[in-house]
This record gives C-alpha cells, structure tokens and sequence, in this order.
DNA sequence: TTGTACGCGTTATCAA
DNA sequence: TTGATAACGCGTACAA
C-alpha cells in the first residue's frame, strides 16, 4: 500500500501538496507542473487512498450498511442485494449486510454498524408490507427497499403492485380470456390486496364485472390444491392470474391432471416465475417480473444521493436496462414492473 | 460516541492508562482501584471502542470479506451467509459480503476489500465443487466454503457427498426397500459422483448388486419427468434416492399421476427439501439437509481461528446444536449431514 | 504506577 | 503556490 507520504517524498513535495492534487482541489492553487508529476507518481506506484485514515478524518466511511430480517429465508433477497452491491460497486460503496432476527439483536446489529460508521442504511423487506424502520436508524440516510414507510418520512422503494395486477389482468383480457381468475395469497400482505385491487379494475376497465366466485385466496400444499380444482371445476376459468410461483403451480397441476394444456386450454399470467415452475413444469409462464435487482440497484442510488446530498442524476451511473422511476418524491416511490410473455397465454379472438 | 480522551478528563488520568485499562493490560502495571474506577466510567459512559481509529493503529480492522460468485443465484446462500454472519457477530466481527461475476470483477472487488482492510476472506461457492481461490487471495486467511480447493494449501468446508448417500440409501433399505433407484443430477458436479459412490456403497454392503438401470441422471422440465416415467413403468422401483428437490419431484410427480402414495406405495428420500416439495406436495420428504447454516458458521470460526492463530476451540463460541467436524486437520473437513425423517418412506418388513 | 510522545494515513487550516 | 502543523481515536515504547 503507498501512501501520500511516499508519492510526496518522490515527487519532492509536501503531502498537503499531494493531498491536495489527488482531491482534485488544485484548481489554481497548486502549479499545473506540479499536479501532473504529482498524479503522474501516484498513477505510477499504484497510488489508493486508504479508506480508514481518510474516514478517521472525515468521519464518512462510503460503507452502507444492509439491514434486514430475511436475507435468509427468501430466494429473492439475493436479488436485491446484487442490485445494492452492483450499484455501491460502481459509486465506490461497500456494503456490510446484517441480518437481524427480529427486534432483538436488531439495536445491538445497529449499534454495531453505527461504531462501523456507516454512511446510511438500506432497510429491506422481502416482500411489499407497510413497516417501520427501527428506531436506531434515526438521523441517519435511510433507504427502505420493498415496503413502504408506516411512519411516513423516510423514502422508500417498491414494486407497484396494482398496476401488476391491472396489467396482468389486463394481458389476460387482450388475449380474449373472459373468465379470469385470480390466485391469491391467503397470508396477510400488502401486495394481496394491492393486485387483487388491479385486477379487478382491469375487468371493470374492459366491462367485465368481477365475480368474487373467481377470486380466491390459498395456502399451500393439497388445502391449495384442493381450492384451485374446485375453482377449475366449478367456475371452468378460462385465464389464471396467480400471486406467485407457487399460487401458478397449483394451476398447472389441476391443468395437468384435467389434460388441460397451458397456453393452449387455459391462460395463465403469473408473478415472478421463480423456481418452482422453471424446475418442474416448463418454464413457460408468462410472468410480471420484480425487479428485484432494479430496486436494490436504485435504493442505493437514491440512498447516496442522501448521503452526499447530491441530485440523484448525478449520483446515479449510466444504465442500459430499464428507466428511472420518479425518485424526485421524497416519499414512497412505486416501480413499474414489465411483463414478460412466455408461451402460457392463448392468443384467440375474442370469444 | 464516548472517545478515550473523554474518559481519560473525566477520571483524571491520562489517554494512555485509559487505552490500558481498557485492553485489559492492567495486570501490575495500574492501580487496581484506578482500573476499577476506568472501567465504571467506561461503562458508565457506554464507551465503545472506535474500530476505525484502532485499525488504523493496529492495521485488523475485524472485517471479514466474504467473496462468491452466486449469492444472488442460489436460495441456498442465504444459509451460509447467515451462518456466517452470526458466526461474525458473536465473535465481534463485520461481513463485507461481495458478488463476483466471474473473474472479470473479481479483482476489482478484491482489491477494494484489502483497501478496506478485511482481516481474511471466506471464499464460497453454493454447491460442492473443487475450484481454486482467487489469486488476489493469496497471502491473506482463507476458507473454502462448499467446495474444496483444487490447488491444496487452502483449508475448505463441504458436505460429506458420499455419506449422504450412503447414509440416505441405507434409510431406505432399512425400511425394506430392495430396488433403489438413484435420480441424479446431469450438470457436472462433484457432488453427483460422490453421492452416486455412496449410493453404491451402500447397496454392495446390505449384499445387493446396483443395477445400472437403476441410476439414472436427468436435467430439468418434461425430459426429466419423462425419464423418470420411464424408470417407473421399466424398473418398477420401490425406493427413490433423489439428487435434490427438484429431482424428487419429478417422483412425486410420476407417482401422482400413477396412483401410487408416497410413504404407502414407494419410498422416496431426497437431499434438501428446498422449496419445491414444500410447496407443491405436502412438506413431507425424508432428506438429508445439507447444513449451509453450519457452514458458514463453522467457515467464520475457523477463520477467525486462522487470523487471531488461536485455536479453534478457543474461538468457538458454545452451540448447543451439532457438534464441532474436526477442524484440527488442515486441508479439507467434510461436514455430515443428518438425516430428518418426515413421512415418505414406508416402514415394512423387508420382502 | 502513570504520563508523555509518537505514529497510523488523511484532510483542513493557516501562515509563508 | 506551497508547506508546516494540528487533528481524527487509538496503541505502545519509553521516560518519569
């Protein structure tokens, strides 16, 4: 490791002057000559500050700290890390992730990154719920990552999740389907009512009046299965609109199992074909997408332009993929999540 | 935040008998009611040492960088990671976890965590191969996790892949079975050969001579459903050993569809009940779970063992879950697996 | 038994 | 335009 003291010995200059240079605060302070030997030396041995020293001075560490209950128990989290990681990679950020097991060693998790000195945490739920962030947070740079703030205040990124309902829906409805079903969630979540809300403005959208008989909210295993036959037998769906992976299983098993053929039969849209689809029925749903990396990847964006006060263009790295949300709110900001068309969904006229 | 100097005004001595005190070199060399007084106000105070100030003093900095390319790909990291972190967090260390893609930012993100400072590195992958550390690695504590290093030198943690199938199969013989087929996995990996291995040995030793046909390697979707279908109605099996989740439930499946009960009409044990049979089929697979949890629990504390160079037993903190694998050896441990019996096995006097 | 002085690598202030 | 000098919080050799 080089340090300051070393380029300035070589250079032949005092390590302010170095110092200086290599902070780009030379602007017509130090001589043009001299700055260049200086960057040329630096460039030349290798020259990276170290970050300890620098905080020890600045009290700013550029480290973020990852705080959530459910790194562990849910396949999406690594998503939403790898978008966080990508983007504090790129703005020169690490990130130390904790996982906090309720409230109870959440302080002392907190209180550890906090002697860390951290810049700002990134609050993360697995799925969109309404929460608030932990009291420890307070008074510094906060980021909450798929949920929205209880408390109000503290920015927060999600997906929009009636607009997934209404688009899914809605795909359903333009491939002709009149019958449309929807497979919900029997647990307590945000999402559950958000999409089943999008859904049904859909049909009333496109004058279909909603029938509370097609909408239908399951738990797993056989108590699932049993639900979805009796919907397939009893309402003879014609689309499926399911809360997820495995609420879209249960749809193509009763298909399977009544020789129904997916994309052929029945019509199905689902959201974000994880797993369990893709492993065992072919991978062919239809899916509105998370964009789980996206909101990682933003939250950090949006987390350093807190931090370093700066507007969040300027913060945030050139990127190929999909557009910036409307982060100039300072309250909740909701994500647009594209659908992505496999082969589950039957394109006929309308019947 | 409560600095030394702050303790040092308020019991009336000096930075240096404080920092004393405090690390606990006192022994002879202060006062005893001095220290004593030291400590209350310490406490009092709620001091809490400033990691940053005291790297920079002592170049540790009590950071660990945990490195892998497919965090983000694998629902099964998030076991390791959590196991590493609280592994982290009991001995008073921080995880930098990164993502690699592939080497092309490896040394990048390297780099930037020995600029950091990480006192050592956990290099993981999310399922047992032999690979090779990273160069930037090298000259740093290391520990291999879910693999083994091809290289040698570096110390690793893995399964024990030919136990666990020993060990699964023999369940199954045990309970009666006497024509065990083994679904295995087509990708290349280390840990397909070694359960096949154990399989085998398991067979030869109850005096039962494997059948080729028997075995069996699939990938993923309709090809593997039909595959197995045909090992059903050609070998008419009465006992599956299934590579992972989502091979059994290509058995699940078959069954299903055949009529046949599992735990009544045929056994089945598998590896990691994941996600896939817990939510489509009841939750009710016989398997040998893979400990990532303890992995990377056990991986932390034998890294911390490596950079403080005490012995292990000395850093491990007490567990009241499985006991310690020897770490005493130096090159790779295999960690065993237990077998957790749910109900998919059907008990029966041997044929 | 305690305190002084210095260094770790940086940044910031101020005088030259 | 440049360079001492102090400070961030801590650890330690050495002097008192």
């Amino acid at each position: 490791m080089t340090t300051m003291k070393e380029i300035a010995h070589r250079a032949g200059v005092s390590v302010s002057t170095v110092s200086l240079v290599l902070n780009n605060r030379d602007e017509g302070r130090v001589n043009a000559d001299t700055a260049a030997n200086v960057r040329a030396i630096a460039k030349a041995m290798g020259y990276r500050p170290n970050p300890l020293a620098r905080s020890l001075r600045t009290s700013r560490t550029r480290i973020i700290g990852f705080v959530s209950e459910e790194i562990a128990t849910t396949p999406y989290a690594g998503g939403i890390v790898l978008g966080a990681q990508d983007a504090a990679s790129e703005l020169g950020y690490m990130m130390i992730t904790v996982n906090t097991d309720g409230r109870a060693n959440e302080e002392r998790q907190l209180a550890a990154l906090k002697r860390y000195g951290v810049d700002g945490f990134l609050y993360a739920k697995m799925s969109n719920r309404v929460t608030t962030a932990p009291g420890g947070i307070a008074g510094y740079p906060t980021v909450i990552v798929d949920a929205v703030d209880g408390s109000g205040g503290i920015p927060s990124i999600a997906p929009d999740e009636t607009r997934i309902g209404y688009d899914a829906t809605r795909h359903l409805i333009d491939a002709g389907c009149r019958r449309i079903a929807y497979v919900g969630c029997a647990e307590p979540m945000l999402a559950e009512g958000l999409r089943l809300e999008g859904y049904r403005s859909a049909l009333r959208d496109a004058g279909i009046e909603p029938d509370d008989d097609l909408a239908i909210r399951v738990w797993f295993n056989q108590p699932a299965l049993d639900a979805v036959s009796r919907l397939f037998d009893e309402r003879h769906p014609d689309g499926f609109f399911c809360f997820n992976d495995a609420r879209a299983w249960y749809v193509y098993e009763c298909a399977a199992r009544r020789g129904l053929v997916v994309g052929r039969d029945v019509s199905v849209v689902g959201v974000d074909n994880h797993r369990v689809i893709a492993e065992t029925f072919a991978p062919q749903l239809t899916t509105v997408e998370l964009p789980h990396y996206e909101m990682g990847y933003w939250s950090v964006c949006r987390l350093v332009s807190l931090i370093e006060d700066r507007p969040l263009d300027d913060v945030t790295p050139p990127r190929t993929t999909a557009p910036l949300p409307p982060f100039d709110a300072d309250g909740p900001v909701s994500i647009h999540c594209t659908l992505i068309e496999k082969d589950s969904v039957a394109h006929h006229a309308a019947a």
